[in-house]
Parts: C-alpha cells; sequence; structure tokens
DNA sequence: TATTGTTATACTCTATAACTATA
DNA sequence: TATAGTTATAGAGTATAACAATA
C-alpha cells in the first residue's frame, strides 16, 4: 500500500516553508522581516507615495496591520510617512533611499536563497516551474470570493 | 525595459501564501491551525507514542514552541501526553480518535483547496508540478548547515 | 554534568473594535 | 454620515533564557 504521496499543495508548502526560512534566517542581518519586505517591494512598484489604505490592499492585509509595518519600517528609516495634500485625513508613505537600499540588499540575498534552493532544477526545469506557478498565480485572489 | 518578471521563488511565495490563506480560512471551522495541524500530521506518520523532542525537531522548531502546540491541541483533546516508561523526564503524545477524526476531515479540506487552486492545470501539468516539487522538496534541510 | 521538557518572557504578524480627524 | 488611519487589545507562532526533574 502506499505510504506517503505527498500531493503538489504539499510540496508546494513544504518547499514554500523552506523557502520561507531561508530567506529570513539571511534577512535578519539586514534588520528586516519577510513581511516588511513585503511592503518595501509593493511601495517600489508603486513608484510613488502609497495611501496606507492601498498598500493595506496591495498586501492583503487589514490597515491596521499595514499601520504596524509601517511603524517599523519608519522606526528604521526605511520609509517616510507624509501628509497627503490632497486629504488631510490619508498619510502617504515612500521609500527613503536608505529603504532602496535594503531593498538591492534584499534582492541580491532572494536571488541567492532561489538559487540554492532550485539548484536540483536545471535551466529548462525552471522555466517549465516558473510557467506552471504563473498559470497559477494569475488566476483569482488572495482569498475566497466577498 | 522589463517592469516586472517575477521569479520562480516569487511565484512560489506568491501561490503558497494564497494556499495557506484558503487552508487557514477553512481549517478555523475545524478548530485547528495550520501549524497545529502541521503536528497532527507529524504525530500521525510516526505511528506510535513520539517524544517532544522528536517533535520539535520533526517540526523544525524549538522545543519550547513544541509545547505551545501541544498545549493547544491536549486542551482541544487531539492529542495526549503520556509518561515516558523508560525515561520519566520524557513525555510521549499521541492523537486519540477525535485527533484522527480531525486529520480525516484536515485532510478534505486540503484537496478541496488545492484542486480549487491548481485548477488552472491540467492532469499532466499538475504531474509536471508536483515532480518538479518533488525534486526541490528532495534535496537538503530546511535550513543552512548546522 | 548533561538532557528533557516546562515556566517566564518577548517579538512579529495579523485581526477586530473603538476612537479621532477629516471629508 | 462616511472615510482614513490610528490607539487599544488579543491570539497564534516562534524564539531565548532560566529552571526543575531526572539521567
Amino acid at each position: 500500500m502506499a505510504i506517503e504521496e505527498p500531493d503538489a499543495a504539499d510540496l508546494l508548502l513544504r518547499v514554500s516553508r523552506r523557502l520561507l526560512r531561508r530567506v529570513g534566517d539571511r534577512l535578519a542581518p539586514l534588520g528586516v522581516t519577510q513581511a516588511q519586505v513585503r511592503a518595501l517591494r509593493a511601495l517600489d512598484r508603486e513608484h510613488r507615495p502609497v495611501r496606507m489604505g492601498l498598500l493595506a490592499e496591495r498586501l492583503d492585509v487589514v490597515p491596521r496591520s499595514a499601520t504596524s509595518l509601517i511603524d517599523a519600517l519608519a522606526a528604521a528609516g526605511l520609509v517616510r510617512r507624509e501628509a497627503d495634500p490632497d486629504d488631510r485625513r490619508a498619510v502617504a508613505v515612500s521609500l527613503t533611499p536608505e529603504g532602496r537600499r535594503t531593498l538591492v540588499a534584499v534582492r541580491r540575498v532572494r536571488r541567492q536563497v532561489a538559487d540554492e534552493l532550485l539548484a536540483p532544477l536545471d535551466r529548462d526545469q525552471r522555466a517549465a516551474l516558473r510557467s506552471l506557478l504563473e498559470a497559477v498565480a494569475a488566476s483569482g485572489p488572495a482569498r475566497a470570493g466577498p
């Protein structure tokens, strides 16, 4: 009888847990956590100051959770809160030069870890994996429907 | 210039975050969390009472963290702590019948969510994904060397 | 003295609820 | 009244450090 036949979901979780672990371990010296990196990346993608509400949406967290992330990043000098000129209730967040430098270092770490993790695959296999994951990622949002 | 070309690691994280979210949402009604499920599964794989130290190792957490997980599972009646007859310092943990029933329900949920998530892929593509992930998973432990 | 697990404590991430300032 | 973000609080997960009981 088949004792263990891990399905794709099991393997996905196992591999990504490993990836998260390794990236997390190597992010520590940079003084940032993975969730914070996710926020930095989201800010970087916008190419302009981002409101808290939009940031929370991009990260798929509630606004309050974005506040915590930005608190930590601002304390570390990686982002800056500014007043939104159009709406005095709103807060616009942007990367500082230090935040950009950190992102560069983060990318280097991520690339290294990914290379190590995917070492068992050759070029074609990596391309195949990327295209399969792209197909999965492309469909639907993170949570069940509203 | 290429604006965004997510690499395999990015996609892996994105997809698995989605998977974790959805599984987590549907696990809530069963009264267990993902980390607890991981512990239940680890216990189930052993087919006998498991010491805390071994469990922690299997889960790749420090022993203290295993204590927290088992506290919650024991309070929910899903596992039981017993004295180890051979070593009175040690504690042996085993699944209760209720714990086994919960695992059955958990497997159903996981399968459903995985099916939904992987819906964009056909049979062959899923098989390809599984085999690629297997190759990645098969090599090396979760953390950097000791 | 070394090992097993636990108590004590702390930090990150995330969430809900209530509040403030503005619209 | 509705919206944007925050303060207050809580729970899960994990970690380190100190300690108890036992080996």
